[in-house]
DNA sequence: TATGCTGTACTAGGTACATAATACAGAGGA
DNA sequence: TCCTCTGTATTATGTACCTAGTACAGCATA
């Protein structure tokens, strides 16, 4: 469980925490029944506020992700699994279809596309493997 | 010259514009020494307020892509189609990496990736042959 | 010269997001 | 019981972005 908080991703930093919350739990990082870390933790770990963390919280509990228990935590909700490897799959969907939809508009042609995608893809397997 | 603005991308509206002018410049579609659409116009185009079409060129300007004559309008710069082509390729790699990145920290696989990228990518040609 | 366009400047108001500092209620362990 | 953790609520402040309305200076053209 570290997140990694992008200061001017565009996204909302509570945005940001949601989405990688539930990326967390698409992939059993974290698990049904387990308490997410606490909101002033997690606030500390990520130097933000914790009312910033509170409130990306508050909309994962809205999406019945995760369960306040008073003086205990979050607890992540029984079938959230599943739920958040759906909402994974749409997420990062939109996003590479806006990217491409972005970079076709702007002349890109898609044969450049493709060499573009493999390049990117290939420079993220070699940090990956370094790291 | 037609943009489109999406509310609520992530970008500021102001950022959108930016971007679109520098995509149109790339493909010349808007050429050196051309005018750009006029601060009133775009923004009645676009319904959006004046203010913020203003904020953008304002950035255009001290990026050195268009150049204000006053009682005129603003005007492409020399040299600024070169310039817009080296950062439509930078912006739409960036957007490209970051999106890539989320991906592959969210648990998907390189070779799932470069499914749903297929699939995107088909499903967008689809598209602009129909259009 | 007069009209209508251009960019530019300014003030004011509203919303979203984040920070800061408190305060309170419930759970749990020493 | 007391202490410390938990989430939650409240108020205030600041910044970024957008809207609204108004005003002014310069260019072009009829």
């Amino acid at each position: 469980m570290h997140l990694h908080i992008e200061p001017s991703n565009g996204l909302a930093i509570y945005d940001q925490i949601v989405r990688q919350i539930k990326f967390a739990i698409a992939s059993t990082t974290l698990r049904e029944g387990e308490l997410a870390p606490s909101v002033r933790e997690l606030a500390r770990e990520l130097t933000i506020n914790p009312n910033t963390v509170a409130r990306a919280y508050q909309q994962l509990q809205f999406e019945e992700i995760l369960e306040s228990v008073r003086g205990t935590g979050m607890v992540v909700k029984k079938a959230a699994t599943g739920r958040c490897r759906k909402e994974r799959s749409v997420l990062i969907q939109e996003r590479l279809s806006s990217a491409l939809l972005e970079a076709r508009k702007s002349g890109i042609s898609t044969s450049e596309l493709r060499t573009l995608f493999d390049k990117e893809l290939k420079r993220l397997e070699k940090e990956e493997a370094s790291a």
